[in-house]
DNA sequence: CATATTCTTCAAAAGATTTTGAAACATTCG
DNA sequence: CGAATGTTTCAAAATCTTTTGAAGAATATG
């Protein structure tokens, strides 16, 4: 059997944009640029896509593709399907855009801000070791202060972390339930094209 | 005049701590690590410090602290303070943790989220363009079909987007006026080492 | 089982970002 | 002014990230 012809021609005016703002969004977020790219494609295919098609339609190598779309499924934010017959995979985008962030949010900003709250409260302990030592030689006022400020501004930044992670928990447990609660608190009403979900 | 020596010796274990992880941190938002580093640095010192003692604390070259420290008071981060007799200039950090995160939102964030808005809304409309175009010929159900897809999709992106918009502004006056209110309402109370500024 | 097709891997190439350090520039002091 | 000290700039080097493409593994087909 003749291998089948890439489903997708070329991409429309609309679809450049997305997926090129996707991408650029993508990036700044920490993500590699292609992973928005393909995303973006696939949000916008009413078919499923194949590794091909992708490759054709973005220009990129077989092993970019193969690289980025696993990567995608590894975060769930694409999904893999099958299609009657074929014999490639299909790709198709996750379209519940808050499901999808609410994923990458717990598995990546909360690493990272947990990995933040431990050091910070290690250097806090470093600093009281560091300062019982001191206690029994006498005549470090200087140093004393220094521990004292140290421990003050160090808890400060212990006390934002922690307040991001009660922030992140709280979108995070919006997004579990169901959208609409914090949406419709912060939104007030505005005309919407379709609800966020 | 002799140049006076630099005033820091090494890094105690909770500095190092300190300005890695803010390093990391700050690297995790899109900014370069050192520019964390520094300002960990100069955050948790009692003295303001100049370009030098930087240089020796942290092994930079002269000319990437001169540039981090410049990207840093551009961003309002740290601030120059003037030592009385003194030829070199002194950094110190800048301690409001609020005011500096409502700052770079501000500026970095926020254009973002607007460039991605107007691109959102730039796509819908060469959507609109495109089906009526399309009107004029008959016989383009698929194509319709398609065109009506996206539109429902780009519109859930930019609801989205809004949404973020939304939340980001909430955050941003809340710092204006002062830090509490929202958190307070996200937070409930939690036992706190000092009241986040 | 031999072949055809697709997917994955990974070393090397390309590309992007960051850092260095020496030269140019600026400022202060005598 | 000229020397001394400090700061900025910027091309080149070093480093880090991403992409490529060919080789190999996996899977389906006849």
């Amino acid at each position: 059997m003749v291998s089948s012809p890439p489903v997708t021609q070329a991409l429309s005016p609309s679809e450049v944009i997305v997926s090129d703002v996707v991408g650029r969004l993508i990036e700044f977020w920490g993500f590699k640029r292609n992973l928005g790219r393909i995303w973006g494609v696939l949000y916008l295919s009413p078919e499923a896509l194949s590794a091909e098609d992708l490759r054709h339609v973005l220009k990129l190598s077989s092993g970019a593709v193969s690289m980025s779309v696993n990567e995608l499924l590894r975060w769930g934010i694409v999904r893999r399907v099958w299609v009657q017959g074929e014999r490639r995979d299909y790709y198709v985008a996750e379209v519940q855009l808050w499901k999808m962030i609410s994923r990458v949010f717990s598995e990546r900003e909360k690493t990272e801000i947990d990995a933040a709250i431990e050091a910070f409260e290690e250097a806090l302990q470093a600093l009281d070791r560091q300062k019982a030592q001191l206690k029994r030689g006498p005549e470090h006022t200087r140093t004393l202060e220094r521990i004292d400020l140290q421990k003050q501004r160090i808890g400060q930044l212990l006390d934002l972390a922690k307040l991001g992670k009660k922030l992140l928990d709280a979108l995070l447990s919006t997004a579990k339930v169901d959208a609409e609660p914090l949406v419709r608190f912060l939104l007030g009403r505005s005309q919407s094209h379709s609800s966020v979900r």
